[in-house]
DNA sequence: TTACTTTAATCAATCGTTTGATTAACTTTG
DNA sequence: CAAAGTTAATCAAACGATTGATTAAAGTAA
């Protein structure tokens, strides 16, 4: 490996780590309550470093969101393109994987959901509505899909369903003052999230969503 | 009516005119982002008068929420001592009343859920949580009643039905970006929540819980 | 050297807050 | 009654502190 590979590793590697922190300092304070000062204190480089890499506080804050958009394409796609399995069974594929990667990543999606509330920065929040509508889509299509087999109801409400699922995650995620004491154990204890919360709420989903839609 | 009276009253209707306005724009911006200077002048009032009102500016911002405290105290309780009528007939009567009474205070359901998500202010936090806990339990309540009753299931995840039920109200009016699209009409829209969401929350609810709970 | 990093010092702008003066309404005094 | 005194409300101006950003110099590795 050559020693400019070695420099652009060490500095992807760097600019990662700041991104980390930045990332998480932003999800506690806010974009407004972060300063440039603390996050660069934070992770240990000079206060010049971020507007050096990263152009300004708002260019940092971007990049902290097309870093993860990447890497969030795709997760819980082609689900719908199957034809041999139940709707059903695809519902429960995408509690699992909806489950599994979507309670990990806490910081983010605390950033994410704080980002999409105050929609200032119009751009940034059309590109994270259209990154999580593409999931969204994916379930509305399994959905819909369920009824025209007359596997679930005819009745049922598509986009409240929808809202369910991710608005209950969102609720224990972003709000672990209640979550916690509501639940019985800490919910920002990652050890806790792996053994209690995530089976928790994989089962419950399951079991909520199976009693509603079925027939 | 006595002259002091009228000053009295002048005075209280101006501080909670300014409250109002404080809240919206927090709600919209956040507590840093939310500058002393726009929130005077979007009230209309100089500046100053915000630190002689209330003395700073956290000073307003904790006004704003000992306001609705005292105002959102045993709005849905008393209903789990009444033993003539079933638990369900319970959880039917708290998603009407939660429903109506939450939809509402738009802006500071954003605020309060903003300020539970970053722990600045511990004490704040800590006396809204316990303000949520208070009909927390209360749901919580009607819930174990219906399991000993043999009206619910044994089996139901109690914990979160209850944050399926918050967390779901929470996504809708906390996230318009994402549930605008979803629901097919404009949820910032006040005639809109009247006509179309709150129906739509309150029968989705019912179905969904009565669906999962019921034997 | 040359090109890329890193640093401390510094910038103008904005922040929340304070000040002193002024107004207007009411009370007290003579 | 009218004059003087008292009070709370309001304002423009300015305060010190902090913000995000920039600079020029020093450091580092080829």
């Amino acid at each position: 490996m050559s020693y400019q590979k070695i420099m652009e590793k060490e500095k992807t590697d760097k600019k990662d780590y700041i991104l980390d922190v930045a990332e998480r300092v932003f999800s506690e304070k806010g974009f407004d309550g972060a300063s440039t000062r603390l996050i660069s204190s934070e992770a240990g480089v000079n206060m010049a470093m971020l507007n050096y890499y990263f152009g300004s506080k708002e260019g940092l804050f971007l990049e902290i969101f097309n870093r993860k958009i990447s890497s969030f394409q795709n997760i819980l796609q082609n689900l719908g393109n199957d034809d041999s399995i139940s709707a059903w069974a695809k519902m429960e594929q995408y509690i699992e994987m909806y489950g599994e990667k979507v309670v990990n990543n806490n910081c983010f999606q605390k950033l994410l959901y704080q980002e999409m509330g105050m929609n200032r920065r119009t751009d940034l929040s059309d590109k994270l509505r259209d990154m999580l509508m593409k999931n969204v889509t994916e379930l509305d299509k399994i959905l819909k899909e369920g009824i025209a087999k007359g596997e679930f109801k005819t009745d049922i409400d598509v986009p409240m369903v929808i809202a369910t699922l991710y608005g209950t995650k969102n609720y224990i995620i972003n709000t672990p003052l209640m979550s916690s004491p509501l639940l019985g154990y800490d919910i920002t204890d990652d050890n806790m999230i792996e053994t209690k919360l995530k089976p928790q709420i994989k089962s419950f989903m399951k079991n909520l969503l199976k009693a509603y839609l079925h027939n």
